[in-house]
DNA sequence: AATGAATGAGTGTTCATTCAT
DNA sequence: GATGAATGAACACTCATTCAT
């Protein structure tokens, strides 16, 4: 068992579990992602040793792509102009990429999530983290604890991405709201 | 004319589903609720039509105590510090009642909470959302749509919750961050 | 229990009864049963001791009159005639009462319906028997055995019934046919 | 590749159904068909998709398999030879396998039986059709609805057939006494 | 006697996981 | 390694019957 040969099966099963999990939610049956992928039933669980070790992995792929989007072109700015970058290419690749956007935040709330898994993602989004940190340093929230603030932005983050599915026409503004409050709070 | 129908029957199910569901996602078997609550299995049924139905009455409940709680004792002063009352009441809620607010929360994502029981909870929240009205109505989010401040500011409760409990010796302070960068944003 | 006061409400019970079981057949719930009648759920246990026993009478009831019916008016004429009058009076029974008969139907082939009830049943149905005993007493099914020769009729009869059910605008014809085919085989 | 499904194991399910529906009803529980199967619960659902589908699969079978059997060794004679026969035949399958015969009584008059299948069923039987088609051709009934005369011939093999298995000692005698019956009705 | 809530065994069906092919 | 049949525990929900009011 987990002696997997083809990354594209791996991958391909990834796939599909994002889009049966965005459209079924954490009950999606294993078989029905299997389907969804055009892979045996049983080949699942040889590149997944449990439902939710796929839970797990897939959380941490989708995280760190978000991680990745968000810090693409960070430009060599100062600090706010860094901030406002990232904090756009997060809500492009989350409008862009809603099944994923979906997926993810369901299984952010899963219980199947370990904690080692939460810690790793957390380790993914350093780069965020670091940009973040600069960001606040001279700010109101200079003395407040990390991990705190982080937690802050990354909700303030989420609830502006839902704001704008929720109204995707004036998607620019939405984000431009969301940063100009972000930065009030933080910068 | 016959047994009626007990309320506090109604009401130990319901406590009983709070506590099943804090500790083991909303995924609890509905068995294992009846056993809490020291009800038969069918009895739920007779209180409930579905498991779907007493998710959304526990939703609904649970959101209105929460805003009950949020405005009790609301002081007739200026916008800020009715909006620290609030929030601060808001904290002291979630965090004496851990249980309360981890299955809200895990309610607040489910797909079996239909629209009409979202909308009748919003409704439910109506009071908090005039004192936030009246908190931003002079502040540089006054122009943005009600409904991204208020489910920004809602997002920063949300989070303010979750740190406080993971850190919970100092909450006091943690409320009191939270609510800076709340007010920074709004006011 | 078996108390009962009012006939009434017997009646309305049975009546319910035939008329639930012959729309959804005899899984029909006694909830249901018992909302039909506007009795309540218990109530029906003080009229009868259980589903079976309720089941039990009603075939007695039904079959009791089907079989008045079938010899109301019989005339004091020769055996064909008795025998072709018991016949028709028969199918306008079964097509006037479409919920009894099918009701009865089902009925018939229930494993809760007891030996001792189904005996009852054709002690009831002895009237109907003697006319057909008349009717075959010189014809060629005089050597065999009564309860053959009844059985046959009835199962005559009972697709004949089915038969004019499915095609109600012939049904005279169809009463005559099927008259006729059974004097060939008893008369 | 994997594993075939198993016409044995299908086989197995239906003997156990029928077996289980002969002893107990309709009613019988899934698990109940599976145990007598031996094999799994859930075995059950990979051969049929459901219940119902089950049951209409199981009547289609042994329909046919009561079909074939009437016609078997048909003679090459005149009518009224082949039509009893076929007549006998039908009798005898009946006797020898009297759990069939009793589960397909049962499932005859279930509301679960879609009317496709019952189409699908009657298809199976053209070849008794023609028979008895040729043998009321030139008879008393030659002008009635096919569908008619079918109706009431089939209902009097099952009459006999029942009468037989009450008292299996005369079977030659009963079979007999019910062939001329049929035979004098359409003959 | 009447009511309808209470009970808990029983139902059809699903699903993660294993294993024969 | 790949496949999909096999497994059986688990689930939401139903129902005949009992019993408190």
């Amino acid at each position: 068992m987990a002696r997997p040969r083809s990354d594209d099966k791996r991958a391909a099963i990834m796939t599909a579990a994002t889009r049966t999990i965005a459209a079924q939610g954490l009950g999606a049956a294993t078989a029905a992602i299997a389907k969804e992928a055009r892979v045996s039933n049983g080949s699942l669980f040889t590149y997944f040793d449990t439902k939710a070790d796929l839970l797990n992995q897939l959380y941490l792929e989708l995280k760190a792509e978000m991680g990745r989007a968000a810090l693409g072109g960070l430009p060599a700015a100062d600090d706010r102009a860094q901030m406002l970058h990232m904090w756009a290419q997060w809500m492009r690749w989350a409008t862009a990429n809603p099944e994923k956007r979906r997926a993810l935040a369901r299984l952010q709330v899963s219980d199947e999530i370990t904690p080692s898994t939460h810690e790793a993602a957390s380790r993914t989004m350093a780069g965020m983290g670091r940009v973040l940190e600069r960001s606040r340093a001279n700010g109101p929230m200079r003395d407040a604890p990390a991990a705190l603030v982080f937690t802050l932005c990354n909700a303030l983050a989420e609830a502006t991405i839902d704001y704008i599915i929720s109204d995707p026409d004036h998607a620019d503004e939405h984000t431009r709201s969301g940063f100009d409050a972000l930065w009030r709070m933080i910068g």
